[in-house]
DNA sequence: AAAATATGCGCATACGAATGCGCTAATGCA
DNA sequence: TGCATTAGCGCATTCGTATGCGCATATTTT
């Protein structure tokens, strides 16, 4: 940021000495000021000097003054998740597409590790970004902390109280798979779920049991496994050893999804022929990235993210005028929706 | 960033007014800064404040101040990727593992749709970020640009000259896989480029060369396909009505492979018994997401992006001092290579 | 008791851009 | 000639933190 023969760093200040203005005309000519009258000349030379010594305006000076960053960050409770993760990758590149067109950039916050809560929080609250993007699950202190601050934040894939939260609508989904999977013959159905109390996972095992007790399909039949987060394997041998195992299993998410897949490939276990899998979240959809004998549901990630960035740019707008009560203000005023179920769509993979 | 009863933002500044102190104690006290000499009672008076009235630095002013903001940026010249991609994936998912315990947060720059190459170059100079992770390709007029700038920069994937350069071994991984082609009985070899003129593809496509030279392999055994970037039908269509087709084809990138993979299995194509397929990046390496009959050669993203990160490092550490000649500086006192190739391993789907 | 140290803070300023207000000189109008 | 207007720009301050320097008061030394 300096240039040849001089030390000076170009600010708007150095543009001004050298021209013999004081740096607010200069500021005033370069950043486009409306209604601000400057003499042709004056201008003219300012914006040649600017161009000539390559003048950028430093982002931090600006922000610290308009209180606006124009970056808005994300950031998983998850820290053992980061973008190699399908589901975290669909997450992160549909904000990224959607943040270009609203000329935002996206700051992916470190996951801290070992940090305290406090200290997190901090880290999020600091004025570095306009609004923030939250992945975690509804019992992070986290996010009761986040709640209670004055920044806008929108929740994304697991709901959180309070705070504006964008998800894929678990119920309806759930029952499209178990649907057909009824339509497939399926008569004894198993669930995956892990042993974390996901808010979403709640609904979806809820959904589950209604579905199963409507159609009169008894415990046994419907057999539940609580697993590992994203691993299978407890799961599977605890149906194989079972003397009347499932012919279909649902799985909480496509990851677990996979690793049951995997699993099965190894044991020699046909799928979808000898056990039906299917999944949630839409992962690795492309059908050219591979082949798979998987079905489940999925949100289109470019919508979720889309209205999630809408959502916080609503309320990045409201804190411009009124940084208080600004979810109050939000909800009533806008009316917008704490919380939006997004429609899911069934999607097979090209063996299923 | 307000508390109840007070319409005061929560500052040193304010804190040090109820406490009848001045900002700069109250700053000082709060970083922590050395040798500073403070009794106990106001040091306990201040930090109670500050913890009951919750506190919190803004990063700007202190970034503003400091010179540093401990982020580092992400900028693709491929406008047209985001995290989705499964390769931008590895490369983002491996900058975030390797930020984290360098207490690094990563921004990810917007692709600036339509702006301007100047516009795009002031973007990522603005003072925003202390290095870039720049991932584009040597004939990207960026690339000059930021190569000329005081920025720390290291070019991923692709290399760029004159910025320290992060890329997997070409020649050797593609002679890994060539070799193995060749054990495997295969005598006509094809190989799958993209229109673009990368480094790494040239690279690539020269070793294929020598390669099939030194085994007297006639180019008519030997053809080279052109296609649009991760597309292979033209490909396929070439080969299909060739008279005397390859038994095997290299893909110059995994993208390509797996699209290649999805239109033979539309076609009944068995791989690899009609057709063996090999790729490059080791793209979807874990098992578990999908069965593939591919095998491809790839490096660890994790170590990439641990060696990025460390090159970025040591030139952030440079410039703080100085920050003129930092290339220079950089390679010639620490004798740090321009370009690195790491190592690359074959890995191979499990239908491979 | 005078001088030499500590001890504990405040003052002033820097970082770089933005912005309300005010000042001067040129022009317009009567 | 006299006053009002307007064009064109500078002054001062703001944003919030960091930091070199210096100034009082308190404590120890001679």
């Amino acid at each position: 940021m300096r240039i040849q023969g001089s030390d000076a760093p170009i600010t708007a200040k150095e543009i001004g000495r050298r021209l013999g203005l004081s740096q607010p005309t200069v500021s005033r000519i370069l950043s486009g000021a409306s209604g601000y009258r400057v003499s042709p000349e004056t201008r003219r030379r300012v914006l040649d000097t600017a161009a000539q010594m390559g003048y950028r305006p430093n982002a931090l000076a600006r922000s610290l003054r308009q209180g606006r960053t124009n970056i808005v960050g994300f950031y998983t409770g998850y820290g053992y998740l980061d973008a190699r993760n399908p589901f975290l990758a669909e997450l992160i590149g549909g904000l990224q597409r959607a943040a270009d067109p609203r000329q935002l950039d996206i700051l992916l916050h470190g996951v801290y590790r070992g940090a305290s809560t406090d200290d997190i929080y901090g880290e999020l609250v600091d004025g570095r970004v306009d609004g923030l993007f939250l992945h975690t699950h509804a019992a992070d202190p986290l996010a009761a902390r986040l709640r209670d601050s004055a920044l806008p934040v929108v929740a994304l894939a697991d709901a959180i109280p309070g705070i504006p939260s964008i998800i894929a609508d678990d119920a309806s989904g759930t029952r499209m798979l178990l649907d057909y999977l009824w339509d497939k013959g399926h008569q004894g159905i198993g669930y995956i779920r892990p042993s974390q109390r996901f808010d979403s996972v709640e609904r979806r095992i809820e959904t589950f049991r209604s579905w199963t007790a409507e159609r009169g399909i008894t415990a046994d039949h419907s057999p539940v496994y609580e697993v590992e987060f994203e691993f299978s394997t407890t799961a599977l041998e605890a149906m194989l050893s079972s003397s009347n195992p499932p012919t279909a299993v649902c799985c909480w998410n496509d990851m677990t999804a996979f690793d049951l897949l995997y699993q099965c490939r190894k044991r020699g276990i046909a799928v979808p022929d000898d056990l039906a899998i299917v999944g949630f979240d839409g992962l690795l959809a492309d059908p050219r990235l591979c082949p798979r004998a998987l079905v489940t549901v999925g949100v289109s990630w470019t919508d979720i993210a889309d209205r999630a960035m809408d959502l916080l740019m609503q309320q990045m707008r409201g804190s411009q005028t009124d940084s208080n009560d600004v979810k109050e203000g939000y909800s009533a005023a806008d009316g917008g929706p704490l919380l939006t179920r997004l429609p899911v769509s069934l999607a097979a993979g090209d063996t299923a």
